[in-house]
DNA sequence: ACCTGAACACCGTTCAAGT
DNA sequence: ACCTGAACACCGTTCAAGT
């Protein structure tokens, strides 16, 4: 399976993993992480909840298959400037942007564990650019580990926030009294704004950091 | 209350939200972050699971006390040098060692929403280092909320990491093959070995950054 | 070979009844 | 005023029975 169905399948089709995969993806991103239930993906599918083990073994082997998934199309659509620290950011960008596509799905996988297949070709596409850029073999692969976490964590968190408000927080920072926290008053209303900008200025600072450790 | 109690109440004291939140701490401290339920709460407490609801309004608000404690703890035992690099990553390093003092309570947590209360001082007090060194409003807003999830994020993964093994990484990179992976190849026995030094490998690129950015 | 459906051991939460 | 206990609407998963 290397796209995603667009048709809202009713129509008992044989069962099989991709089905499955391909409901779980449609139902994560039109209500969101919590409704991929065993239930809800069998009257997706017109079957019964059971059928299911038929063909993984648990909930946790579904996931990992759609982790599968979103993973392998992280670098799609990505275009190289042949600029360094340029790169490391287009590559980042492109995955969060490819997360960020399916958030219910990349949250229902962030609770998935162990790695995904499809992990180690884009570790070794990331490796390969941080080493050309003239990053040494150790240096590269706490730069690699760091730029990983930093994309998933992040957009993880971005993902969740989607559903909720971030106006809880503005509110509560808001009724704070000026004289006893001058700092969050001054600073109000830059806190919690822009998610987008948020990260790109972490990952700016990350990659300036890094070109400057460039051999 | 400010600190945990430490014996297993068994008796049946006077049911309040202290005593919820304190054996939250503990459940979810000895036997992780699923072992805090309802029927559990009940049994360590010696109530009725739905006792509960006399004192909190949902497992969300339980959740918001204890995530409470937790942050307003987060300064416990800081020292500052007086350098303003040293001091942002001993900030950091510190709420990191707080918070993985209870991995279980803080992977709890965060699955909680919304601001806690001990946010507002917590980010006050880190606002105030960070503009004492020069960094501009703007600029000192965005670094608070980069070093937040940089802190949270990582230390969140970090600590559900801890229950379970790294080794099916590993494992599963060690066997592919070199020369289609050469660069993971090349760097296998570097990748995913040690979460702390990676996490602190990307603070300091971070903090290198943001001490150039000072004005 | 694959799917069904009852069943089990769990969740969080509500509400009438007890004291 | 506070706690109990049955009950509800959910979970993921197992297993004997169907076709």
């Amino acid at each position: 399976m290397t796209a995603i169905p667009q048709a809202r399948a009713e129509r008992a089709a044989p069962l099989s993993r991709d089905a499955l995969v391909a409901a779980t993806i449609r139902i994560a991103d039109a209500e969101g992480a919590g409704a991929v239930t065993m239930r809800r993906l069998g009257a997706e599918l017109g079957v019964d909840a059971t059928a299911f083990y038929r063909h993984f073994r648990d909930k946790d082997e579904l996931l990992q298959a759609a982790g599968d998934w979103l993973v392998a199309g992280a670098f799609d659509g990505l275009e190289l400037s042949g600029d360094w620290a340029e790169d490391v950011r287009r590559m980042v960008l492109n995955g969060r942007r490819r997360y960020l596509e399916h958030p219910g799905l990349l949250v229902l996988v962030a609770t998935s564990s162990g790695p995904f297949q499809s992990e180690a070709a884009a570790t070794e596409r990331v490796l390969d650019l941080l080493r050309s850029g003239g990053l040494e073999r150790e240096e590269a692969a706490r730069a690699f580990e760091v730029i990983q976490d930093y994309l998933i964590s992040f957009t993880v968190a971005d993902a969740t926030a989607l559903h909720e408000s971030i106006a809880p927080w503005r509110e509560a920072f808001a009724e704070l009294p000026a004289d006893e926290f001058p700092n969050l008053a001054a600073s109000a209303d830059l806190l919690y704004v822009d998610r987008e900008a948020r990260f790109r200025y972490g990952l700016d600072l990350l990659i300036d950091a890094l070109d400057r450790r460039r051999t």
